[in-house]
RNA sequence: GGAGGGGUACUCAAGCGGUCAACGAGGGCAGACUGUAAAUCUGCUGGCUAAGCCUUCGGAGGUUCGAAUCCUCCCCCCUCCA
């Protein structure tokens, strides 16, 4: 196999995806660097585990040799993509922007290598093409078009509006393949519509249209929507190993197999091997361990993996309190507190009456102990470890 | 510009003068079962100094003993016509 079947090859795996295929392929024949664009939206400054499957395609085009650029929508995202959603975005702030898109750079770096990568705002451009330059980018696209798209048509259908600002996102994000000569732009399978935008802006300005690249996206910890911050079924590639490891946990068995595909580097023959030992009876369980490990490996290290799974075996296997318990002084002026308000006071619970169902749901402990009374107080003096369900503990010195 | 439809809790969606803190579904949380799984079953899902009280149905007023429900004005969305 020659070193550009081996590339194609490598670049198409897990990838959901190409158009078109024969062009990367030319595309990687003619042996020259190629201007890979990926495009970030600052809207959501954390990164999760979801955002790196495309990182870590990233990481590849890196390690071919080629030209990443990583694209901060500084001005798309006063915009707000539309993207997948059936209600208009609030646009960010010039402040907000600015301040995620620096949140995020420290991030990516965690997979990119920092050297090879070249960190763009598109403001750079935007800032001048000014309204009438806005305008002759508008010209180049028809409405007919931009109703194509799924989610346009969808909101349009159902009666859900549509602002007019959402229809230039799209032109800007093809407007920047332009800018940037780009060979390749890779995005999630819901950027496929504004990825193709793209292309053609580039034929229309003379440009050979640039390569699209769509991978799938993550679901989230719940198995169904996909990964988000707004939705909290994530992980971010900042959390701390043992809340990372104990969030891979709670993926279900099915849903393992697709973390494994899209999150891991380990090969197709390991995976294979992997799913053979469950089919053989092997407790899933004890595979899922392999994945939170090199997770928490790629984000933090192998110490920090190995202690994150003998922290989770002897906390949930064995019943042991988490090893870090938040720690509250609440102060009653000696009057003491009612449970329920100790409970809110320690973060437990959002508000008194919900402290009072958790009681009444028998989801409240004092030192392992649960709790069945309503109008427990906590007189001065009290030192205990307060307990809401499985996973939300704090110790609590009533003063 | 004209005509009509609509805005209800995290989301969808009932309710159209008292019995409404507001049906139902989804989501979320808690409990049981477990592998902190998943699936399933049960309960809860505005707040409070809690058998009581207070604030919610786009916003502001008004009618009424009483309004999410009726009236007026305003804001927003959709459809058809121009």
């Amino acid at each position: 196999m020659t070193d550009v079947n081996k590339a194609f090859e490598l670049i198409s795996r897990g990838t959901d995806e190409i158009i078109k295929a024969e062009d990367l392929l030319k595309k990687l024949e003619t042996g020259r660097k190629l201007r890979i664009k990926v495009g970030f939206d600052p809207t959501a400054p954390d990164l999760h585990i979801g955002h790196t499957v495309i990182i870590n395609k990233m990481r590849q085009f890196q390690d071919l040799g080629h030209d990443v650029t990583f694209l901060i929508g500084d001005f798309t995202g006063l915009i707000g993509d539309p993207t997948g959603k059936n209600v208009t975005r609030k646009p960010l702030t010039k402040e907000e922007v600015l301040e995620n898109a620096e949140t995020y750079a420290t991030q990516v770096f965690k997979v990119l290598d920092r050297e090879k990568t070249s960190i763009r705002f598109n403001s750079e451009w935007m800032d001048e093409l000014g309204s009438e330059g806005m305008i002759r980018l508008a010209a180049k696209y028809t409405l007919a078009r931009m109703l194509e798209r799924d989610d346009f048509e969808n909101r349009y259908r159902e009666g859900q509006p549509i602002s007019l600002h959402e229809l230039l996102y799209p032109l800007v994000q093809g407007y920047d393949s332009v800018m940037l000569k780009s060979d390749v732009e890779m995005g999630g399978t819901d950027q496929k519509f504004n990825l193709l935008v793209g292309r053609q802006l580039q034929q229309q300005d003379g440009q050979e249209p640039q390569v699209i690249i769509t991978l799938p996206l993550l679901e989230g910890l719940d198995g169904v929507q996909k990964m988000s911050k707004s939705l909290n079924n994530y992980v971010g590639i900042t959390d701390a190993p043992d809340e990372m490891f104990g969030k891979l946990m709670s993926i279900s068995d099915e849903m393992m197999w697709r973390y494994f595909d899209l999150l891991s580097f380990k090969g197709n023959d390991e995976l294979a091997a992997l799913k053979q030992r469950v089919a053989d009876g092997e407790n899933p369980r004890d595979i899922k361990f392999l994945l939170c490990e090199e997770l928490v490996e790629r984000f933090h290290d192998h110490e920090a993996a190995q202690k994150a799974r003998e922290t989770f075996i002897a906390r949930f296997q064995g019943g042991a309190m988490p090893e870090e318990i938040p720690e509250k002084t609440l102060d009653s002026n000696g009057d003491g507190f009612g449970i329920a308000a100790a409970l809110t006071k320690c973060d437990l619970t959002s508000s008194n009456s919900e402290a009072f169902r958790m009681v009444q749901q028998g989801g409240v402990r004092i030192d392992g102990e649960k709790v069945t009374d309503r109008n427990l107080r906590l007189e001065p003096g009290f030192e205990g470890v307060l307990q809401v369900g499985k996973r939300k503990f704090c110790k609590a010195h009533v003063k």
